[in-house]
DNA sequence: GTCTATACATGGATAGAC
DNA sequence: GTCTATCCATGTATAGAC
């Protein structure tokens, strides 16, 4: 069942704060309002503003751990890219930027224990899509395409 | 020849933190610091932050409409989309997000008028960019290829 | 666990001297 | 055009009562 004590409604709003107004973009009073409680009882839970985030990413990349667990590797590869994609549109229906991809503009404000976690999501999503891709080169017989438009070599 | 007034410096440097910090992310103190100058003095150049994020915003799109517009048209179609790709291209060379890649996080602080040059400046770049495809059906002999996942219809 | 009260720093902005 | 000085709102955070 569903956890409704203050210390979770405090997560989902912020939550959704950092989606909507990005990691500097809201205070603890606008939390605070949202949830009903005043500044003081947030710090109760979540000492610094960088705790509090830090519990909110770890929720995110718990649950998409979770969802690209839940893909039935015996599936066509289409089909397993289908549903991976399905758990990632799941922001854009609401018409929002997810997370992963919000607190990346304020990195730099990030204690660095997010932005650890941040990297650790973008390589699972990515190892993810690299096994998968390397699967499907032997059902399509060639090497699958990598961007390589001039741009993509030209690094000095 | 460059300018070096204060002014552009101001310009130049905010474009800068907003591309590193995002707009919420820097200060007049900060900008202030890195030119050489009180607050005082920015608020002379650009009396409110919105006046200033303008005028860098405007003087980026005001760059990249001179770049689309630099593209011979009788060129072959790939070889415009690769001189398309070597403009924008740039910042990722700087290890920076661009400026219509940061603003966006930080929409809902953003003055209308901003808001509004960042819809012009995303819809320069798809109309230069359908039209760019829609010569190119000809030369494919059917349609280009839309994103038509099983994701990309779902909408309700 | 939540509150009131408050501390302390920072941020945007203005007034007025030079 | 730039400065000093200052205002006032906001933001994070803490202390201590309940």
């Amino acid at each position: 069942m569903k956890d409704h004590s203050v210390r979770e409604e405090l997560v989902q709003h912020a939550s959704r704060l950092i989606r909507r107004r990005g990691y500097n973009g809201f205070s603890y009073r606008d939390l605070g309002d949202l949830v009903g409680v005043k500044t003081s009882s947030i710090h109760y839970h979540f000492p610094a503003k960088g705790d509090l985030v830090f519990e909110v990413m770890r929720q995110y990349s718990e649950m998409s751990s979770l969802q690209l667990n839940a893909i039935n590797a015996d599936l066509p590869l289409v089909e397993q890219a289908n549903q991976h994609m399905h758990s990632l549109r799941y922001d854009i229906t609401l018409n929002e930027i997810c997370l992963a991809g919000m607190l990346p503009a304020d990195v730099l404000d990030l204690p660095d224990a997010v932005r650890l976690q941040l990297r650790a999501y973008f390589e699972m999503h990515e190892q993810w899509l690299d096994a998968l891709l390397q699967r499907a080169v032997p059902e399509r017989g060639q090497a699958y395409p990598v961007p390589t438009l001039a741009f993509a070599k030209e690094t000095e």
